[in-house]
DNA sequence: GGCTCACACT
DNA sequence: TAGTGTGAG
């Protein structure tokens, strides 16, 4: 009601690319020979990161050495305190990536394993009327889309371009309709769920700039590969949390689109922590409320203004504005500019 | 603008 | 872990 509601458009396209397990794979580039065995990366006594190998055998990021050891009796395990090469290979990948995404696309580095790419205009100019969805497209289950459909309506939250506008004008527009159910490549989906798709087109051309920046995504990925041997996941969607998200929906080296319209539905359920800027500490003492706040719904439903008053007594001295991002990130909803030269 | 601190990010 | 980045004051 007094709500201010969060602003929606589909007009960015931004990627994420996340190379997979950073370390292991830049010791794996000096050492052919470990690619096929367990291999982990220690600072102190903690295993930082570790080949997907390893992860077989249930070694993860952050454990302690000795249970690493006991999962895995025949881990190698390389200290990584020294991270003078690690830098030079993100150097390499950040300059790889800046020859795509067209003269006006913007890179942001963050940390050494991860780059955001601003590629709207190239996928805005791209001629090709029917672009090929390359890699991974996610799809809600009809569940999660009820439950998004229930929290919007709660909220009487409506996305910029109507999903419900369509019905109207169904037996002239068929052509999106289809464009979606040729091209997508990921696995088969039954017929509820191609139904579904239908029902939620967008006709703002956010299916098209995404199917291109998917391109795009790819032959990033394959200069990197060729030109440095690494592989990276890639996340393709119309601003940096939902491609971030997205990006971790099919690892290792495998791309996912995730289309705006569909973003409510995958991120209402997750835990408070998929939105940038709540750390930790807020994610705590959000699950301390009563009731508690656990996921993205939860906090969606619980407003700016009760936001503000635990980010007040839960933080030093809360940025202006925190409360407002952050609740407009509970519903999907990211405005955070890919801020370029960062690197 | 520059310094420290808290917090979040990898 | 070993850093980097950001906003507040």
């Amino acid at each position: 009601a007094s709500m201010p509601l969060p602003e929606v458009s589909h007009k960015r396209v931004v990627l994420l690319f996340d190379c997979d397990c950073f370390y292991a794979q830049c010791e794996m580039l000096e050492h052919p020979e470990w690619r096929k065995k367990p291999l982990a990366i220690k600072q102190k006594y903690l295993v930082v990161t570790c080949n997907y190998v390893a992860r077989k055998s249930g070694v993860r990021k952050l454990q302690s050495l000795e249970d690493a050891k006991l999962r895995c009796p025949d881990l190698i395990i390389v200290d990584g305190s020294d991270l003078t090469k690690y830098r030079a290979v993100s150097m390499r990948v950040f300059n790889v990536l800046k020859r795509f995404g067209g003269a006006a696309a913007k890179h942001e580095r963050l940390g050494m394993d991860e780059v955001f790419v601003d590629v709207t205009r190239a996928a805005e100019e791209d001629r090709e009327d029917e672009p090929r969805l390359m890699g991974h497209l996610f799809q809600p289950d009809p569940a999660a889309v009820r439950a998004a459909r229930t929290l919007r309506a709660e909220l009487n939250f409506r996305e910029a371009p109507a999903a419900d506008a369509k019905a109207e004008q169904s037996d002239s527009g068929s052509e999106d309709g289809d464009w979606v159910r040729d091209y997508r490549e990921t696995a088969s989906p039954d017929d509820a769920k191609a139904a579904l798709a239908d029902e939620q087109l967008c006709d703002c051309g956010c299916q098209k700039r995404l199917a291109r920046a998917s391109k795009i995504a790819a032959e990033a990925r394959m200069a990197l590969f060729k030109e440095i041997g690494l592989t990276v996941s890639c996340g393709v969607s119309t601003s940096k949390m939902l491609a971030k998200i997205a990006a971790g929906l099919n690892k290792p080296n495998k791309q996912t689109t995730l289309l705006p319209q569909h973003a409510l539905a995958l991120v209402h359920a997750l835990p408070t922590r998929v939105i940038p800027g709540l750390g930790f500490g807020v994610a705590s003492a959000l699950r301390e409320l009563h009731p508690p706040v656990f996921t993205c719904a939860d906090l969606a439903r619980e407003g700016v203004r009760p936001l503000e008053r635990l980010l007040r007594a839960t933080l030093k001295s809360p940025p202006a504005g925190l409360a407002k991002d952050l609740w407009q990130r509970s519903l999907a909803c990211d405005t955070d500019a890919v801020k370029p030269f960062s690197g």
